[in-house]
DNA sequence: TTCACCACGCAGCTAAACTACGGGTTGCAT
DNA sequence: ATGCAACCCGTAGTTTAGCTGCGTGGTGAA
């Protein structure tokens, strides 16, 4: 539930900043497939790949829990 | 260097409850050894860890990464 | 002193973070 | 219509680190 949240958060974040999975994840530092997984939530970074995904994103790591409410 | 962070807010939010960490860890579910490997930086809780450590300490996750700038 | 609370090292288990390969779908160009 | 880029998705595998248990020892308060 929470994961498929931050998958969410990040999928949005990065296509804001006009980047491919593949950018991010050589970005970021790991596979293409890893960023589908946690996209998706299936997989959730460790706190340690949070704080390189947020870097990359340019955004603190708490944003990246910072959800809009019920959108649509 | 987050982890670190991360486990000073915990820990402060757990004393903010005035909660032991023994009771903590009973509330969480994990072992006590576990909150004090957490709360001094060395261990970070998975993102479903994170979840509950938010409930129990009635806070959003977050928050659980929201810290006062240079406090001394 | 005693007792509650916590730091800390060490050793171990296991779940999940993370990778690699391969096929399949969509959409958008040309 | 096809060619390609970007992504989804399953399966199977490796390795990290989340998490536990035990034992010791230190500090401060009653």
């Amino acid at each position: 539930m929470l994961q498929r949240k931050l998958g969410k958060r990040i999928g949005d974040l990065r296509r804001a900043k006009k980047l491919t999975q593949e950018q991010l994840a050589e970005a970021v530092g790991c596979s293409v497939e890893f960023v589908s997984l946690v996209e998706r939530g299936i997989n959730a970074p460790s706190v340690a790949g949070l704080e390189k995904f947020s870097e990359v994103l340019s955004v603190e790591v708490k944003d990246l829990f910072t959800f809009e409410h019920n959108k649509r």
